[in-house]
DNA sequence: CATAAATACTACTTAAAGGTAGAATTAAAT
DNA sequence: ATTTAATTCTACCTTTAAGTAGTATTTATG
């Protein structure tokens, strides 16, 4: 019952970054040493991050990412997606989830309101908003 | 964010049990057939069930599966804690989970509300309850 | 142009989850 | 006692997630 590896340093990544300025350019080498990410792992996962879109790479010397539109448009859901990761809504805690709603099981009920809270949180949270908010990790 | 494999197979193995008398003899064989789980795995998740105390085993000839205390007071989380699967209050989405209440992410304050209701429905859900009230799996 | 510093690509390794095979053990039935 | 049907144990195999290594490509700078 929690996200994947990937899904968790790409949030702490992009909520890192909008915490700089939008525009920005910032480096691999420098959000792994600030982050405590491996650098190699760090790539991996930026560079599928920027095939989804929501980064621009800049590639060369003086190179980096950078948020194209601005981080009240980016929605934690659209990272957890790009993982597989994000909560579906047939999505069941026993990993069934096509029983109809006539013949349920007794969890069914219960795991709607988490799910939907979930499914809330991640949806209706940009990056904007988490990193306004909080610390640094 | 789903439940493991095991933890999964151990409730709809248990839940099935539960359906049946309390008191009756299930047998590995019947069990893995009626809901298709690989006989080896099954036996092998029932086996660590067994270790902790929820079920008792008979072993030989017309041996099986069988529930000692009766199944109102087995407890759903009791069956995730055997697979490590359990929601521990200090969990974070983010797997850092020491922010302290000073510093935090603004993912803390929105994850609170579907962690403690995933605790509730684990911790207060017994396996009467579960079979009870839905369909066989 | 040459160099340096950056991302991207390909391929590999490691660790953990998921699953399987076969033999050992147990005990009722005959 | 032997057989048969059950669980348990040990060890292995397979798949996926997590992480690493090395090289190619790109581009600003001098
Ligand atoms: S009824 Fe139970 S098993 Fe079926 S989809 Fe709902 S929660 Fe999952
Ligand atoms: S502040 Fe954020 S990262 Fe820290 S424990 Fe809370 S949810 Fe996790």
């Amino acid at each position: 019952m929690q996200l994947s590896n990937s899904s968790q340093y790409a949030i702490r990544i992009l909520s890192y970054m909008a915490l700089e300025q939008d525009s920005k350019l910032l480096n691999a080498t420098q959000l792994a040493a600030t982050l405590q990410i491996p650098y190699k792992f760090l790539t991996k996962i930026m560079t599928e991050v920027v095939k989804a879109g929501l980064v621009v790479s800049i590639r060369g010397r003086e190179g980096g990412y950078r948020f194209e539109k601005p981080t009240s448009q980016i929605i934690v859901s659209e990272i957890l997606k790009i993982f597989n990761d994000s909560i579906e809504d047939k999505q069941c805690v026993l990993g069934i989830g096509f029983c109809n709603g006539v013949c349920k099981c007794a969890l069914h009920d219960q795991w709607m309101k988490p799910k939907l809270l979930m499914q809330k949180m991640f949806e209706e949270s940009s990056l904007a908003d988490i990193a306004g908010k909080g610390c640094k990790q």
